[in-house]
RNA sequence: GCCGUCGUAGCUCAGCUGGUGGAGCACUCGGCUGUUAACCGAGCGGUCGCCGGUUCGAAUCCGGCCGACGGCGCCA
């Protein structure tokens, strides 16, 4: 509790401030202070109900007429919710208040007497996107964001116990990172560059020098998406590592994503609850994760009536119905190599396909993971280039990567939002992201 | 890009085959000594998305446009 300050109660002496969640816990008792935001405000004429919240949870405070003086008792019956206040008075345990606990105001301060708020009880999914700069306030919002720094900062520590350098990839980019998907332009003193939508191919030069890397950088994808898993910005989580085969690759991944679960249960248990996540199906993460390859991806979709064939790819109904009845991720490795990128690493086994693989999350939400050993032969890498109808030279120096000491290596990208949106159960990435970007809205 | 739904008070919505624009919430005022998104009474609040057409008369019918949302495709 240190550096939360003090405050003068009406009796002069200084009492310290309190965080909500160590009144609800029992941890403080006796006189405390606490300031934040009002929540509730109800009242019965003499009995004044104000439900304060801080950003770790919300109280019930009682005012009594003839417990506080007339002029805070009015004053008190001004404050709009959100008003920001500071209160002193006493802690007290008792059934009829929300959460067990109370506060007896002894004395209460204003800070700022908010306008009426514009968020009130039926809001349209809508109108909370118009409003989002105040709807961060609400506590399914705030129970999401403290998942997803639990997310960031147990992907951090589990990359720092495992010998992983973490680095700065640039976001201005001389071109497109993937062939196909449409980038950003921007106007770089006269000359055309772009947003990074991967910063895959600097992580593959960067090996060179630090063997393991990763990044956690936001990359923007110009498509007119229109769907639950898409967002025009993203926090993309990319790793590529000196030295390692698409197997251990997986390793990797499964045992990184099995360490974000079972810390964000450790972590957020009560954001978990609030959100509908029962906490045993995110326990229940841990490696190995169930494999599968393409082919047999296909023959279980046609078993269970798709018509789909091999070669096509896998849309969001696939997706799902692979999904849906599995409580843990899913590998499905050796993608044909139509409908995968240019860079994968052919397949010895069957070279129609390549040494890859996607990471679906369990429950029909869908792909959260691409991974591929990365080719290393520069002729190879060439000709689909050139098949593509790609311009060389924006890619010469990546082929250089494989005329220097070339070795094996493999990588893999993450969409922080698409985990997110899985560990809290949420309709749509965009809930993952506190200011959303979509291809219909940039503000607030 | 394709398919669908919807634009009426600050917010959520009702408004029938065309005939003087409504409710709940919020806000203001009044009442209530234990409320749980408190409750009760009153008040305030409108360019019916925009443009045009039909009609004596359009929120309502017709046409066009704009915007948002939902689903598919593309992908992380």
């Amino acid at each position: 509790m240190a550096g939360l300050g003090t405050a003068n109660d009406d009796h002069g002496s200084d009492i310290k401030f309190v965080k909500v969640i160590d009144i609800l816990s029992g941890k403080v008792s006796g006189r405390v202070a606490v300031r934040g935001w009002v929540y509730r405000h109800r009242s019965t004429g003499a009995v004044q109900f104000i439900v304060i919240r801080d950003s770790t949870g919300a109280i019930q405070t009682t005012l009594k007429k003839g417990e506080v003086t007339d002029e805070k008792f009015a004053l008190a019956e001004k404050l709009h919710i959100e008003s920001s206040v500071v209160v002193v008075g006493d802690v007290r345990e008792d059934k009829r208040a929300p959460g067990g606990y109370e506060i007896a105001v002894r004395d209460l301060k204003p800070i700022h007497i908010g306008e009426p708020f514009p968020i009130t009880k039926d809001m349209s999914e809508d109108y909370l996107l118009d409003v989002r700069h105040l709807w961060v306030r609400s506590r399914e919002q705030n129970a999401v964001m403290k998942v997803k720094a639990s997310v960031l900062k147990a992907a951090r520590e589990w990359f720092n116990m495992n010998d992983f350098y973490e680095v700065t990839p640039p976001i201005i980019t001389p071109s497109a990172c993937e062939g196909g998907a449409t980038v950003f332009a921007i106007d770089y003193f006269g000359n055309e560059a772009y947003l990074s939508q991967s910063a895959q191919m600097y992580l593959e030069a960067l090996i060179f020098s630090l063997e393991r890397v990763w990044s956690l950088t936001p990359s923007f994808r110009a498509e007119k998406s229109r769907t639950p898993r898409h967002i025009v910005e993203f926090w993309h989580l990319e790793a590529e590592e000196a030295w390692v085969g698409n197997g251990e690759n997986m390793k990797i991944q499964e045992e990184l994503l099995s360490h974000i679960c079972q810390r964000v249960v450790e972590w957020n248990e009560k954001e978990l609850a609030f959100l509908g996540r029962d906490v045993k199906s995110l326990r229940s993460i841990e490696p190995p994760f169930p494999r599968i390859k393409y082919d047999e991806a296909i023959e279980f979709l046609q078993s269970k009536g798709f018509s789909i064939e091999w070669g096509d790819d896998f849309g969001a109904r696939e997706e799902k119905a692979l999904t849906i009845e599995e409580s843990m991720p899913l590998f499905i490795i050796n993608y044909p190599k139509e409908i995968k990128a240019f860079y994968m690493k052919e397949n010895p086994e069957d070279p129609r396909t390549y040494l890859c693989s996607d990471l679906l999350a369990p429950e029909g939400y869908g792909e959260i993971i691409g991974a591929s050993e990365r080719e290393t032969d520069p002729n190879k890498l060439i000709e689909r280039l050139k098949r593509e109808g790609a311009n060389l030279e924006n890619y010469e120096w990546y082929i250089d990567l494989r005329r220097y000491g070339s070795v094996p290596h493999s990588g893999f990208g993450m969409g922080i939002e698409r985990v997110v949106r899985w560990l809290c159960k949420l309709q749509h990435v965009r809930d993952a992201v506190p200011f959303p970007r979509t291809p219909s809205r940039y503000y607030p």
